[in-house]
RNA sequence: GCGAGCGUGGCGGAACGGCAUACGCGCCGGGUUUAGGACCCGGUCCUUUCGGGGAUGAGGGUUCGACUCCCUCCGCUCGCACCA
């Protein structure tokens, strides 16, 4: 059977049986263990001793039970080849791999197969870690701990108590120990310290806490049983996983003061090397607009309707005001009966449209009853569909505009969100979109205060008769109709007109400059089991206490049935946390330590977010064994102390741009201001891979099915007969277009799909998946591996000859681009300039019988970060009995960078004319030449 | 609606303002082979009277020279979305 393929060909077979070899070898030579410079993980700190510290950190994975598909590892594959790469300039890289194995998915499996999720996570979790390690990741073993371990869980409940006991200083801008605020409350004379009984001594303190109960309305989604963070809900109300509806009501739930860390949480973003894009999206969920509020005295009423502006210049111009449907005055202002006749002239009628869209024969209580019901029954369809449609309805009250003693009507609309600012507005529809609308729809006054342009009303065709503009007027101008016996802010321009309005308002104490956010605290409570429990019990006064450091963890309760209460789906439906069935768990006798000896307390039942775990399982894998720290100063400061942001490349989805990154960075502000970590960042630099798509194919029916059973003929492609359409889309079951590694591996081996996801394009974009393609690098490792070993014999067939001029010279241009691509993260080019090089060295092999060590073996080590495998065997093979690991990477010799002679394309009028060929010292001459010559 | 990004062969994609289409897939031809290809060699943007000419979404501009910079438009993707 001498046609047999070679004995010693780089197939699949062969490649499989060397990357096994490989993985147990760096298994037991400790290859990726980075050492820490002091502490349980210091073992070979000597060996690290000159090498800088370099922490390359992927966003760790949820255990699913699915397992990888080969969308997953792309960017584990990136932060491999990049953490191979420093390794081989000489640094000591941290690279581990963890899991943020609490959450939702374990614990509906666990309800549908009544195990408990520890057990399906911790099996999930053994599938991957297989998965990963067939990859060929270089992670260090001893540092990827999942947030579901008690002896790590201990530790986030640790930080949630250092949160808890901390309050946020605004003069010093910066968390504070709790401790801390007591003397400075005693010492305020506003508090009255003294007067306040111990009870009411510790509701003050607890108000300033940055993890605080709070009864404020919250997102409520009752299908999936538990309250939801505002991150997690969809802009049309619905929740963002299983797209349930959301409802807003008020229940006591814990919540993180995030608010306190806008400003800093925006300033910081210039610290770091993050993608503009990423950057913009934080920036507009923080929301900051400056402005200022405006308090409006209510006719009959001694309470104030405060409002936030960003263009306070237009007050004068401001005809009524919009409450939110919810806000909380609308119930004190609303009157038994309509004003009618005991209005102002030129609203002694009431029209019809302000007393609601029911009917007229109401009283304003019922017509705000009806209105409220109708906003809050509003489904997302619905909202889409009505658009900018304005509705609302008058609430019978009056209001006084400070700058002219006007009175003004008082509106709720669903246009005004509780959720922002104060939830009420001044309307000033001259110059403000939406009120514009409204004030057309309700037939109410608009006010020109700010002059347009003569270009703007050339091109609306009217004049300054606001009544006659097709929109309202938004930008800059002069101020008109505004001005009072105190002051005007006739033509002045937009800028100074809000700087003399405010002015005049904070003289008067009818307002002040305000920054607003559209941040809002982080509601940081889940009705669930599988979360991390709160390290809090209550007392008899039902106020919460802080479980002391020394009985951490409070580990879950067992118990059988997870399933979260699903209650009916409506507003008034009341959460259950599952907890709530641990009978035995629910009270605790302890001794808190604060001298009131043992009691009987119960505990909190709700689970924190899975967030928790994954705002800062990073610093945990600094030192992951420690019993007594969080993480040891000495470790923190070694791997992350350098640089504003502590982790030198950190690499996830984009899908995390505000979520995690944000909590992340928030808690790990709280951490730097409590003196736990020595950097104001977790995050220097971000890298966002690309998703990678799949071809799913859809029948007639518009139903998808199994990709792996379509064929393609002619360009068109059938499941059997059946023609099938083709789309692009996320990998997974429900696309029906699942591709795993392990098929990859069987038919190429880990080193083909390292170098083929490598390859495919730039690591940030997305891109389509085609399995054909594979062949393509599959083939390169086959050139390469035939440069080096005999097929038929296994022998070295390489010459110890030196190279000639030529490969030198393309060699170390390799070198150079490889150089420059590696650290960019452009493996994609830095694919192809390897296969290139090698493309060159399989002809010059072919011409000379043999190619020369020279070339072969930087060749080798520049492949050995992106295939590792490969590298590592004909490394050996090559005669080095030490893993390529550390090995330096090739530095380019400037000699062979530059040329000889250089091929000048000649151009006239920039059209490529012809090519001559010259000397490179003749550059000089070519330039003066073509300075002298005539064109 | 607002904001950001992107448009290059049949496909994935290369290209400091300086030879457009590197590298790979696919396809075509040839070799080796009883055969097969995950082997080897060569070819593969369009057009051509074989001298050339034309192509980077469309149109304009800057420049000796534009895929690259500027303007307008078209298309796609992503984010936010009544944020006062």
């Amino acid at each position: 059977m001498t046609n047999d393929i070679p004995q010693h060909r780089y197939d699949a077979r062969l490649a499989n049986e060397i990357e096994a070899r490989w993985q147990d070898r760096w298994d037991a030579e400790r290859t990726f263990w980075a050492p820490n410079p002091t502490g349980l993980l210091s073992e070979g700190a000597e060996r690290a001793s000159g090498r800088d510290p370099v922490f390359v950190l992927d966003m760790f994975p949820y255990p699913s039970g699915a397992g990888l598909h080969v969308g997953h590892p792309l960017g584990y594959i990136g932060t491999d080849v990049y953490a191979r790469y420093q390794r081989m300039n000489g640094k000591n890289v941290l690279h581990a791999m963890g899991y943020d194995a609490f959450g939702l998915p374990a614990e509906q499996y666990a309800v549908q197969t009544g195990q408990h999720p520890r057990i399906t996570t911790e099996a999930n979790i053994a599938t991957m870690r297989r998965q990963l390690r067939a990859l060929g990741l270089g992670h260090d073993s001893r540092r990827g701990p999942a947030t579901t371990d008690p002896a790590y869980y201990r530790w986030t409940q640790w930080i949630f108590l250092q949160i808890f006991n901390s309050w946020y200083d605004f003069e010093a801008d910066r968390a504070r120990p709790i401790v801390e605020l007591v003397p400075i409350l005693a010492a305020d004379p506003e508090v009255g310290w003294e007067d306040l009984d111990a009870h009411a001594r510790r509701e003050l303190v607890d108000s300033f806490r940055l993890a605080y109960l709070s009864e404020a309305p919250v997102n409520w989604c009752p299908a999936l049983g538990t309250v939801l963070s505002n991150e997690e809900v969809t802009a049309d109300g619905r929740s963002e996983r299983g797209n349930f509806p959301v409802y807003r009501r008020p229940l006591k739930q814990w919540m993180m003061r995030i608010t306190a860390y806008a400003d800093r949480l925006l300033a910081d973003l210039d610290l770091l090397d993050w993608t503009e894009s990423i950057k913009l999206m934080q920036r507009n969920w923080i929301g900051r607009s400056t402005g200022a509020s405006v308090d409006f005295a209510v006719v009959g009423h001694d309470d104030v309707i405060s409002v936030f502006t960003t263009r306070p210049d237009t007050l004068f111009g401001a005809t009524y005001m919009v409450l939110a449907p919810e806000h909380p005055l609308v119930d004190v202002l609303v009157p038994g009966e309509w004003p009618g006749a005991t209005l102002g002239e030129e609203l002694s009628d009431i029209p019809a449209a302000w007393k609601g869209i029911f009917g007229a024969e109401v009283g304003p209580a019922a017509a705000v009853r009806r209105y409220r019901e109708f906003a809050a029954g509003k489904s997302d369809l619905e909202r889409q569909s009505e658009g900018k449609d304005k509705t609302g309805v008058f609430t019978g009250a009056f209001a006084i505009n400070p700058v002219n003693d006007e009175r003004i009507p008082v509106f709720i609309a669903d246009y005004v969100l509780m959720g922002y600012g104060t939830g009420a507005i001044m309307a000033v529809p001259a110059h403000d979109q939406r009120d514009f609308e409204f004030a057309r729809e309700f037939a109410l006054p608009i006010t020109c205060v700010i002059q347009p342009t003569d270009v703007w009303m050339l091109e609306h065709r009217c004049d300054l008769d606001p009544g006659e503009w097709p929109e309202a007027y938004g930008g800059d101008g002069v101020g008109m109709n505004s001005a009072n016996a105190d002051v005007s802010l006739d033509g002045r321009h937009v800028a100074d007109a809000k700087v003399a309005i405010t002015d005049w308002l904070t003289t008067n104490q009818l307002g002040e400059s305000t920054i607003n956010y559209k941040l809002r605290d982080w509601l940081f409570s889940r009705q669930r089991y599988w979360g991390e429990p709160f390290p809090i019990v209550y007392d008899e006064f039902d106020m919460p206490r802080a479980v002391p450091e020394s009985m951490l963890p409070v580990e879950l309760p067992e118990i059988i049935d997870f399933e979260p209460e699903i209650v009916e789906d409506s507003a008034a439906s009341v959460p259950a946390p599952p907890l709530s069935r641990a009978e035995a768990w629910t009270t605790v006798d302890l001794d808190l330590g604060d001298g009131e000896g043992t009691k009987t307390y119960r505990r909190e039942l709700n689970t924190m977010p899975q967030w928790a775990g994954s705002c800062w399982y990073y610093l945990r894998y600094l030192d992951p064994t420690n019993e007594d720290q969080f993480v040891s100063p000495d470790a923190e400061q070694y791997w992350m102390g350098d640089g504003p942001g502590g982790i030198d490349l950190y690499v996830g989805g984009v899908e995390h741009a505000v979520l995690h990154l944000l909590y992340a960075r928030f808690w790990h502000k709280m951490l730097f201001d409590l003196g736990h970590v020595s950097t104001p960042e977790p995050f220097q630099r971000l890298f966002n891979q690309g998703m990678i798509q799949a071809p799913a194919f859809t029948d007639e029916r518009g139903i998808y099915v199994e990709a792996t059973t379509v064929v393609e003929r002619d360009g068109a492609f059938f499941a059997g007969d059946e023609p099938v359409r083709r789309e692009f889309g996320k990998i997974g079951k429900s696309l029906k277009n699942m591709v795993t590694p392990d098929d990859i591996f069987r038919d190429y081996g880990a080193d083909s799909l390292r170098l083929y996801e490598m390859s495919m394009g730039p690591l940030d974009a997305s891109r389509p998946w085609s399995t054909r393609d594979i062949v393509g690098v599959f083939r390169f490792l086959q050139r390469l591996w035939r440069n080096v070993i005999d097929e038929d014999t296994g022998a070295l067939c390489i010459t110890e000859a030196p190279a000639d001029d030529e490969t030198r010279r393309i060699l170390h241009h390799t070198i150079a681009g490889m150089r420059e691509d590696m650290p960019t993260m452009g493996f994609n080019t830095a694919v192809s300039k390897l296969i290139t090089l090698n493309n060159h060295v399989t002809q010059v092999s072919a011409r000379d019988g043999g190619a020369s060590r020279d070339v072969i073996e930087p060749m080798v080590l520049m492949l050995a970060p992106l295939a590792p495998h490969i590298a590592e065997e004909l490394w050996s093979r090559l005669g080095h009995a030490e893993t390529i690991t550390y090995e330096d990477f090739p530095v380019a010799d400037p000699g062979w960078l530059t040329v000889d002679e250089v091929e000048y394309p000649v151009q006239v009028n920039g059209k490529v004319r012809g090519k001559v060929t010259v000397a490179t010292d003749a550059d000089q001459a070519v330039v003066e030449a073509a300075a002298r010559a005539d064109v």
